[in-house]
RNA sequence: GCGGGUGUGUUGGAAUUGGUAGACAACCCAGACUUAGGAUCUGGUGCCGCAAGGCGUAUGGGUUCGAGUCCCUUCACCCGCACCA
């Protein structure tokens, strides 16, 4: 019998999905391990070789784990809502439903080819109404909580309410957004209306004016993950920033929580630094300076971490969207600021990050320094942000260097405080030396300066010790149609919760899916969009919302009642090992944590942190291929002589093209447009250029993994997906290496089968191939906890070689389980015909047996004369006296014969045993 | 600019974590079996050298009996953040 693996493949496929085989369930008898892989978006483009990287790595250790005793969570579904099939919609008019429907079963049947050990009765796509009811629920969750800063959790807004009747304002301490002061005889005289906007500063789902990210052509905001170097993550538009009310998630509130916890997750440690960087938590003071317009004078607060630097203080600096710069302007300057601030307003988002001009407009107006009591110019500056910190700043050019920038452009005086600090060329920006010109704080380090002189702050009420975080909360509705709607209607203008009952809140048919004329989202658009005769909220979730707690949603995806079951979330908890990209570390895998936490602070889920253990599998990228047309022609020039020419380089197809070989004639058929071209050869073959970049169907570079299951097989895919690399590392994608693990496979096929003769026997193993297996155990034991999956195959291929023909069962059953994780078809196939009723997924892994494997002997390095040579074949575990007696009777032989005295014998921990001689 | 990472044959990549560098593959070469082979099997394959031997893990230094591995210098590349006071 041959290996032919597009039979067995199927035939295992098939029975899989018919007996279930990898269904799961609550089984308290038995240890959870939740393995989840990052749910795809659907997209008309299908799957490429790469996307199935990850879930090849995840599906290997879900199925070792299974052979381990455990009972495997392994869930699958799709991330459905999103831009990509609304912008199809727009242009088509068809149904992003439509679209999507399409996009997923592609996936599932390119999915269903390689084998993977999903419970597919778990299968869910955020678009589902049964799901985004809970969306929509955890929304209002969230709407319906405050955070308390006190207890350091979030409770129900019932509990706020009960304490501002009876305390006001005062009587909380809260995560807010510049919340109004009053007493509770004031909360009890306010109106709904104005009770509501109040409310609306605590809640953690809120509604609040911000600047935000504004994306004109996509026509709806973004969240700052959204946006990368100010265009649209998605589509590659311009973005600007823009003052709007929006639905927004208080994320900030979780900001301690969310850094902390870091450190006692399994993730990588650039994932952890690069939500560190994003979480950006500064240490400092917020200080209180007086400021005076003419005749009228405030207080201002301005954020420091330098709070020693306060004696170098010459000027200070609004951001532009200052609420301050109204008040400050003087009369005088009115003209001079207004004309800035409309220069500033022009400049695209772009434009400000790429410029990095220096640029401001003196206010007029000036500040007190609170300490030396001298006054300082107030100056308005776009590099002054408004969303951090308070929006203004004490300036300290001595020691900052965009101060020192601003102070060298506007002719500001710079004062140092550092002792033997040049400031005449930049500034010293560095946390060290010894203060000077700064009174009480001369003579100290920079180190001790800065606690000191906040201490010195706070004893005299000028400020206090203040942490502030970088992140902001996050934007979370948008001008669209594809995505949850919210389930909100405004009752006489007060934003209200719709009932729990009346979820899920369901899209609703709409003539086109672009904005109104009026400029209102797509849902604007229909017909009766109302809920008990007041109108429904008209924009919709964002992007993430769906996908932050659909690891949760897996546990118990039926369940009409619940998020979760109380039962089932026990039992399954939280994801064990999590495998996706990295460009989710600032979005997804930020808001799931935080949604993950409110959740938990409400008491619906028993863990705080929804992914104990993550790896970010690297991309596989593409290797393009280029043809060069002389300009101005339809003639194509070959790489080595393009040179010659005056040419542009244009992607070429690679199925047109073998070792970078053009075959001219399916290059005539691929497109009308080279129907006629012509070609300059060189020795008889035009050669193409080549580059590696990200797979993309814009790039004809992409291989369809459908491909190579066609003509290696499923197996094959996932063995040499595995050998091409660590899993973490980003490689292209070549094929020249997969003929390696292919015969592999045949090899292993053929100790079991000769043509039609099944060889597989009942004799006793040899020694040496009991070695060779129990090797092959531990390695994969070993590797496979690591995630070093290259090198758990490469050991396969070992073991292979040192088994030459063995074909005893005693060797090929426990090998059969081995490798079953990595090529499950080929494992289920022989596992069979060895007479197993059972799938060999559920099979118990073989025992690794030390006594096998364990050296007799080992090697002994030793050193001569400052040369290190090795001693062989000496037992283990020599006493120190037993090795200076095997180096005297090696030291008479050998040739390199010192005065044969040791001078040091040193036993190094295990069995190396280093000597010296001189 | 700040932060994180990487650098090993022609190529993908190994190296018991300080112990015979280049495992396992790909490529290439030679041979065997074949009508044939893009099938299968065997052998070779870091560089220089006929050889003995020497040289080799981006660069230069250091620690060590011993360094791909640890420390410092320089260079190159990749990724993330980017006026965060």
């Amino acid at each position: 019998m041959d290996y032919e693996f597009q039979k067995i493949e199927k035939k295992w496929q098939d029975k899989w999905a018919a007996d279930k085989t990898f269904k799961v369930g609550v089984d308290p008898s038995r240890p959870k391990y939740y393995v989840l892989d990052m749910f795809p978006y659907p997209s008309g483009a299908g799957l490429h070789v790469g996307h199935p990287l990850g879930y090849i790595a995840s599906d290997i250790f879900s199925r070792y784990k299974r052979l381990k005793g455990f009972n495997v969570l392994h869930p699958m579904g799709y991330d459905a809502f999103g831009l990509p099939a609304e912008q199809y919609a727009i242009q088509t008019g068809q149904h992003p439903e439509i679209t999507t429907h399409k996009n997923v079963a592609r996936y599932r049947a390119q999915m269903d080819r390689i084998g993977f050990s999903y419970d597919w009765d778990r299968e869910f796509r955020t678009s589902d109404p049964s799901y985004f009811k809970w969306t929509q629920w955890a929304f209002l969750k969230m709407f319906g909580s405050w955070y308390d800063k006190k207890l350091d959790k979030a409770r129900p807004v019932e509990e706020l309410v009960k304490a501002f009747a009876e305390g006001g304002s005062a009587a909380v301490d809260a995560a807010s957004s510049d919340a109004p002061v009053f007493t509770a005889a004031e909360w009890n005289a306010f109106s709904d209306k104005e009770k509501s906007d109040i409310l609306m500063h605590y809640r953690l789902a809120y509604q609040g004016e911000t600047f935000v990210n504004w994306c004109p052509q996509l026509g709806t905001v973004l969240a700052n993950d959204e946006v990368k170097e100010g265009y649209s993550v998605r589509g590659g538009f311009p973005v600007e920033q823009k003052k709007m009310t929006q639905w927004q998630l208080r994320v900030s509130a979780y900001a301690g929580r969310l850094l902390e916890a870091l450190d006692r997750l399994d993730w990588s440690d650039s994932l952890k630094e690069m939500q560190r960087n994003w979480i950006g938590r500064s240490e400092g003071a917020e200080m209180v300076f007086k400021v005076r317009n003419g005749s009228a004078e405030y207080d201002m607060t301005i954020f420091t971490t330098r709070a020693d630097t306060v004696f170098g203080v010459t000027f200070m600096v609004l951001a532009p969207e200052s609420e301050w710069v109204e008040k400050l302007t003087a009369p005088e300057q009115k003209e001079a600021v207004e004309a800035y601030l409309a220069e500033v307003k022009k400049k695209t988002e772009r434009e400000r990050i790429a410029g990095k001009t220096v640029s401001g407009v003196f206010t007029g107006s000036y500040g007190i320094n609170p300490l030396t009591g001298k006054e300082v110019p107030v100056w308005i500056s776009e590099y002054v942000l408004a969303g951090y910190g308070t929006g203004a700043i004490m300036a300290v050019p001595a020691h900052d260097s965009r101060d020192y920038a601003f102070a060298r452009k506007f002719g500001l005086p710079v004062i140092p405080l550092i002792e033997g600090a040049d400031v005449r060329e930049e500034s010293f920006d560095a946390k060290e030396g010894i203060m000077m010109n700064s009174g009480f704080l001369n003579g100290l380090t920079v180190k001790e300066a800065i606690p000191a002189a906040i201490e010195y702050i706070e004893a005299h009420g000028i400020g206090r010790r203040k942490v502030n975080y970088k992140i902001r909360d996050a934007i979370f509705s948008r001008q669209r149609y594809w995505g949850e709607p919210f389930p909100i209607y405004y009752k006489d203008g007060i934003p209200t919760p719709l009932p729990e009952e009346a979820l899920p809140l369901t899209l609703p048919e709409v003539d086109e899916f672009r904005p109104t004329e009026a400029g209102d989202p797509p849902l604007a658009r229909a017909k009766d969009w109302t809920y008990d005769g007041y109108p429904l909220e008209t924009s919709t979730m964002p992007g993430f919302a769906g996908s932050s707690a659909y690891y949760l949603r897996y546990m118990d995806p039926r369940n009409d009642g619940a998020l979760v079951s109380p039962e089932a979330d026990a039992y399954w908890r939280n994801v064990d090992l999590y495998i996706g990209g990295t460009e989710h570390a600032t979005g997804h895998l930020i808001y799931s944590r935080f949604w993950n936490k409110v959740l938990f602070d409400l008491g619906y889920v028993c863990e705080d942190e929804p992914f104990l253990k993550l790896v970010n599998q690297g991309m596989i990228q593409g290797r393009s291929n280029f043809v060069y047309r002389i300009v101005g022609t339809n003639t194509f020039v070959s790489l080595g002589l393009k040179d010659q020419y005056k040419t542009t380089e244009i992607h070429v197809d690679i199925s047109l093209v073998h070792n970078d070989r053009l075959d001219t004639e399916a290059f005539k058929a691929w497109r009308p447009d080279f129907a006629d071209a012509e070609f300059i050869l060189e020795n008889g073959e035009y050669i193409c250029g080549w580059a590696i970049e990200k797979m993309s169907k814009s790039m004809f570079n992409v291989v369809n993994p459908d491909t190579v299951c066609d003509t290696y097989g499923a197996d094959t895919l996932r063995l040499y997906e595995m050998f091409l690399g660590p899993l973490e590392q980003s490689k292209p994608w070549n094929t020249k290496g997969i003929d390696g693990v292919n015969r592999f496979l045949k090899k292993f096929w053929r100790l079991f089968w000769d043509r039609d003769r099944f060889l597989v026997n009942d004799e006793e193993p040899t020694r040496a191939e009991l070695k060779a297996l129990h090797t092959l155990i531990a390695k994969e034991q070993e590797d496979i906890e690591n995630f070093s999956f290259n090198t758990t195959v490469s050991a396969f291929m070992i073991a292979l070689s040192e088994l030459g023909e063995c074909s005893k069962r005693a060797i090929l059953e426990p090998l059969t389980i081995l490798l079953s994780p990595f090529a499950p078809h080929i494992a289920e196939e022989l596992w069979e015909q060895l007479g197993h009723t059972g799938s060999v997924a559920f099979a118990a892994y073989p025992a690794y047996n030390a006594a096998y494997t364990v050296e007799e002997t080992c090697t002994y390095p030793v050193s001569f004369n400052g040369k290190t040579r090795f001693m062989a074949d000496l037992p283990k575990s020599l006493s120190k006296e037993e090795v200076e007696a095997a180096v005297r009777a090696m030291d008479q032989t050998a040739k390199y014969v010192g005065d044969g005295t040791i001078v040091k014998v040193i036993v190094v921990p295990g069995r190396i045993v280093n000597i010296v001689v001189k």
